[in-house]
DNA sequence: GCCATGAGTTAGATCACGCTAATGGTAGCG
DNA sequence: CGCTACCATTAGCGTGATCTAACTCATGGC
């Protein structure tokens, strides 16, 4: 069993992963905040554990093992969340942070139970696909990738999370959530923002902002 | 905020008061599964951390601040066994196995909202008052304490699931659950056993055992 | 009065996880 | 070609948590 440690690493990867972006050492640190030589060390570790392999260059790569541990991890870090926000109560950020930490002790009996007690759900609160539960929505794209036209949101990145979580406040506030129908009505390339019409007002966002919000377009 | 380790520590401390046991180094070793000297730096560490002074003498004892942490995760360690139970359908054993590993990364919030999800129980699962939410049923005494008539089952000593989780079972299955009314019929003395009624049976119980088990005289 | 027993501690070691400072690429740019 | 960036690793250190082996000390039994 990899310790607490070592999951998050793995989460990390997963995500990375699932975000296109190439994993190594250094995009690791920034993610985990934590020092380089600190990943070069935890790194080891997991290739003496066959958690992965370091893939000739810079380049990290999960073995089967890894993929199926960290999916388990992020699978229960889902669940948990829409347990804490359907049940309990508590908004996306707070939910993410608790699931952060409860996505660790929880068992594979409890998060069994849980998962059937919530009704099967098909996806994380932020429409999150939950691993071996559901797949990606296919067709989707990234917000920012749209040039035209109207789409639906289908979800939210974790990303966003990490990077910024006043994001999914803001998000949240203007009800961008998954199900809701945009239009897009404006691309400045100059400031590098986003103008749309989504549920009955006019938002501006970030290109950086848009990167993280996965639409379906009609 | 302690560490796990040192959560469990504090754990052990009160656990080890409530049963009216002195706290040494040494039963903490054999509560924790650990070695002495481990233990023996371990107690270092929480004194430095002002959670508890080491009285003169073998005896440990809590500050106030260790007190109120160690209270806090006994507090989240019944209300998670009561959803384990309750909610999910999680037999004694294994709710309290899980409870264990959850009680350490509940947070104050979660803690708060289970516990009003769940309709503020009164107790654990075992019948083990939730502190700061109930209190010790007054004038109960250990079973095995009982010389003659008849008496209620108040609650199960955590003690018991750390010592042998199959008595947890065995009192299960017998339907020696809080709430379950017990008639005395003899006390060996030479085998050192109690024998009594109790929900239709006949049940002999060590000696040992009927320690663990709280009862309330008529 | 001595000695076995149990308790607590010291000494010395290991491993996981973190840090900073310094070293050694590689790769693009002028 | 050579310099600047960026990247990964090494070296060296500290802390928490664990172990075994060995030492010290009080206490009760005979």
């Amino acid at each position: 069993m990899p310790s607490e440690v070592i999951s998050r690493y793995l989460e990390a990867i997963y995500y990375m992963r699932a975000e296109g972006e190439t994993v190594t050492n250094a995009r690791l640190a920034d993610w985990l905040s934590v020092s380089r030589p600190t990943v070069t060390a935890g790194l080891r570790r997991m290739a003496r554990d066959g958690l992965l392999r370091h893939d000739r260059g810079k380049e990290v790569v999960m073995t089967e093992e890894g993929e199926s541990k960290a999916a388990a991890i992020v699978r229960r870090h889902r669940i948990v969340e829409r347990w804490l926000t359907d049940s309990l109560g508590l908004d996306w950020v707070v939910a993410d942070e608790e699931a952060a930490r409860l996505e660790h002790t929880i068992s594979e009996v409890v998060e069994e139970r849980l998962y059937e007690a919530l009704g099967r759900p098909s996806s994380c609160p932020h429409g999150n696909p939950i691993p071996g539960h559901s797949e990606p929505v296919i067709g989707e794209v990234r917000l920012a990738g749209l040039t035209s036209g109207a789409a639906t949101v289908t979800r939210i990145s974790e990303v966003a999370e990490r990077e910024a979580p006043s994001l999914l406040h803001y998000l949240h506030e203007r009800n961008l959530v998954p199900g809701t129908r945009v239009a897009l009505l404006e691309i400045d390339a100059v400031g590098n923002t986003i103008r749309l019409h989504a549920a009955e007002r006019d938002v501006t966002l970030s290109r950086e902002t848009a990167g993280k919000v996965w639409v379906l377009p009609e």
